[in-house]
DNA sequence: TTTTAACACGCAAACGTTTTCGTGACTTTC
DNA sequence: GAAAGTCACGAAAACGTTTGCGTGTTAAAA
């Protein structure tokens, strides 16, 4: 077992400076055509390679990029980092991952862990507890230290960076007059309280959509439901919730759920009671999850591209890296991510 | 915007040595108990954090793992990421991921990319297409220069390395022996083309179950799809050639599925043809994913452990990484992860 | 033959750390 | 008052690169 070869190591053999080893290698005319020759032969013989910390040290840059998550075992967040990946890999650069999950805390330090030094730039949608405790000192700290931040999905105004977000409002409200133009007359919303702004824009997305066709929202026909419970109680809070719902308002003859397990349990609470899924209810739920496809009857969904959003995020921040930092006059973008409607089986 | 501070900056800030500043910050006690308290006091007024990549250089040591998987965009493989992202955290260490897409070049691009200083170790998944094409000189590459590799799930003898392997064996035995003890009189399996060891694997276990109750296996009952197709083509392919064989064999009454999507397919096919689950067939899939929770029936399956293999594999990686490499003599272990049947509504 | 130019290479600094060793200024000891 | 010891700090090397500049040797020009 021998170590990774170094340029000194190769100067030492070939009896010549380390500089001229290098300049050897990059074909640097200030090299004679034979030490060329004999250098890049010892080298590729031994299959020498530059050592890439070394490199981020001398270059002050690293060609990684970080994503931090709140979750990995998600499908949309697994498809966004498919995405960086991709555009990450074909621009030269690597990704280094860190998951919050869900946690403010984690979060923080999973930050200072990569901004001191490691990486280049942030990819990041922000953990539940953060929004909740609307603390962003670490995102403006990393910024003021000169490190780019591009955020996804779940943002806030308040930050001043690039952002890729998807069109929850006009998403929602295309799902919703997609279940009006069905003939659905009576359309519930099931959907998260409203600190994630990507469930409020949903909820306003539906609201315009009725009200556009002349249809007066009724508040008892939206379950706002708390998703910082755990998992499995809240699966089963959900279903007696979403019962509940449907008892009371025997008219509901369209679901709009905001996620894809929301969108599932109706569907399943449906069937328990007896309602076909789509004659008696149609159902639409906005998400990118392989459930929906899956499911019986497969789900109507709204699709929000999240490979796409992982690709843009990642352009955007590489954008960002390479261009020269010129002055004080910097510009943040926002790119919108136009959503899909995917019909399957739950709708007519 | 000022950048992150650095020892010398300090140094020259307080009028002293950049060897001072370093030792003051580690509480040495060759340095005088004010010039301590001034510097720390600097220090942390100004929030300095040592550099990683110079301290990586320094001490040949990143504290950073590299996993290279064929997708992440599947469940199996996110929870593996969760698992080991849990424990190189806890044990300092950041994660770095590659995706192979099942592809070879791409398999060792990325590891090569990784191998040059950026990780002190891998933790990888083999892509299918180096399964196919044998050629694992990138794997004994690296470990010839001194990086250690443990590999997870998809594994091979011939590479002489650290392993945590499911002990799919057993686990496709069990799940068999549930069926037979359930009354299963004619048990078809639904699996993949040989070259990969865990479809193997799993059709011994299936066999062993069937010869140790005296069930003669029948070749007709065993459907081996070919898997390398595109997604979309083959997901047709398979329910046609399920619906083949549950019209050419009506007395089957148990399936056992090698993964998740031919569990599903088998039980969309039989409900096509009017067959009930569980009642007339029972169902057994091979996984770790969420449709089988929420498919309807819900599927009883073979679970994984998938998380767990991952935290297996990053203690077993960062334990080799931080024990002296000593001599020759070294020790591979190959850790095993017991499965868990899951029942669920599709057996009885 | 002397001056100039071209050539081929080496030196050294820099990136940001850590750590060994050396050293000047005091203090203690006899 | 000289020798020894303690204290507090700095210089320098090392990790592996890249690159501007200096320099010795040779060949071409004057």
């Amino acid at each position: 077992m021998r170590r990774k070869i170094t340029l000194k190591q190769i100067a030492r053999e070939l009896d010549v400076s380390i500089s001229t080893v290098s300049k050897a290698l990059k074909n640097s005319k200030e090299i004679s055509a034979d030490t060329i020759q004999k250098v890049q032969a010892f080298a590729k013989l031994y299959n020498y390679r530059p050592n890439n910390i070394a490199l981020s040290l001398k270059n002050r840059k690293t060609n990684t990029i970080g994503i931090i998550i709140p979750e990995i075992v998600h499908h949309f967040f697994s498809k966004v980092i498919r995405g960086v990946e991709l555009v990450a890999n074909k621009r030269g650069y690597n990704v280094i991952i860190g998951l919050s999950n869900e946690s403010f805390s984690k979060e923080v330090i999973n930050m200072e862990m990569l901004a001191n030094g490691s990486i280049d730039g942030f990819i990041l949608s922000m953990s539940k507890e953060t929004l909740l405790q609307q603390d962003y000192h670490h995102y403006n700290e990393t910024m003021n230290q000169g490190m780019p931040i591009v955020m996804f999905d779940r943002v806030v105004s308040d930050i001043k960076c690039d952002k890729v977000i998807v069109d929850d409002f006009n998403g929602a409200k295309n799902a919703v007059e997609k279940l009006i133009s069905n003939q659905c007359k009576h359309i519930a919303l099931i959907t998260t309280k409203d600190y994630v702004s990507v469930g409020r824009l949903r909820t306003q997305g539906y609201l315009e959509a009725l009200e556009e066709n002349k249809i007066t929202p009724q508040a008892e026909l939206i379950l706002k439901m708390d998703d910082t419970l755990d998992y499995e109680v809240h699966l089963e809070k959900l279903e007696a919730e979403i019962e509940q719902l449907f008892k009371a308002h025997k008219n509901i003859d369209g679901v709009f759920a905001v996620n894809e397990l929301y969108a599932l349990s109706a569907m399943k609470v449906a069937r328990r009671m007896g309602l076909n899924v789509p004659n008696d209810i149609q159902v639409i739920g906005f998400t990118d999850g392989v459930l929906s496809k899956h499911s019986t009857p497969s789900l109507t969904t709204v699709s929000q591209h999240a490979q796409l959003m992982g690709e843009r995020a990642a352009d955007l921040l590489i954008d960002k890296i390479e261009t020269e930092f010129n002055a004080e006059e910097e510009q943040f973008q926002t790119v919108v991510i136009n959503t899909e409607l995917v019909e399957r089986e739950s709708t007519k």
